[in-house]
DNA sequence: CTCATATATATCGCATCTCGATATATATCG
DNA sequence: CGATATATATCGAGATGCGATATATATGAG
């Protein structure tokens, strides 16, 4: 199951990258991580969370109840963490290319 | 008309910020910011070309015959390279953030 | 007690977006 | 003469995004 990278995919990804955590944690984990910019909504949420189980970078990892609230766990496979560092590694390459158009001349251009 | 910033759009509207391109140009271009990466379909193509006119941030900027084919030429608009650099802003805030979540310790997380 | 909000799950369907296929045309190189 | 590169553009299937909707519990305000 190949599945497109995009920026929701990433940022899901990157949600789970330090420990495994439920669909809400991943919500608010992600609205952390982009300043408060992605607010991903629950139709957004499970359809990632579904296509990055199906593609293999994630799985299930555990249910746990708190406060009378079943929580489902996701975490990072080794394929999904060898990807996340793939794709971070590109997009800190095309930011620099980005930066060096941008703002020429400003070292490292 | 409000357009979903996607990473074709922002490639897009990268190859066009240091000085006007015609379509085909914009592919070449975005292939060699992308580290030959990108390989923008037409259908791609033209269809980010079209939204990001009609959102207002690109212009058609003049038509041009060299060796007997036509090009179409676009340019960035005031409102389209205020929306890059914000982006690229904000890629650049998100990378910093994921590197310190994927290398923490390296100075700067 | 009630209502709103937060937490937590999940599905549905419309709109949007991607992209290969297709079409048309010229130039170049083998 | 055919393949490849340059150059435009459209079509439609499939993938993706996301608001709306549904269900359920906990908490705090009024």
């Amino acid at each position: 199951m190949a599945i497109r990278m995009t920026e929701q995919v990433y940022l899901v990804l990157l949600a789970l990258a330090d420990h495994p955590r439920h669909g809400y944690g991943v919500v608010q984990r992600v609205l952390e991580l982009s300043d408060g910019a992605v607010r991903l909504s629950a139709g957004t949420l499970y359809g990632v969370l579904d296509r990055l189980t199906a593609a293999g970078w994630i799985t299930e990892s555990g249910e746990e109840v708190v406060d009378g609230r079943l929580r489902r766990y996701y975490r990072v496979t080794d394929d999904g963490a060898a990807t996340l560092a793939a794709e971070t590694a590109r997009l800190e390459s095309l930011t620099r290319r980005a930066a060096a158009v941008l703002r020429p001349g400003l070292a490292g251009a």
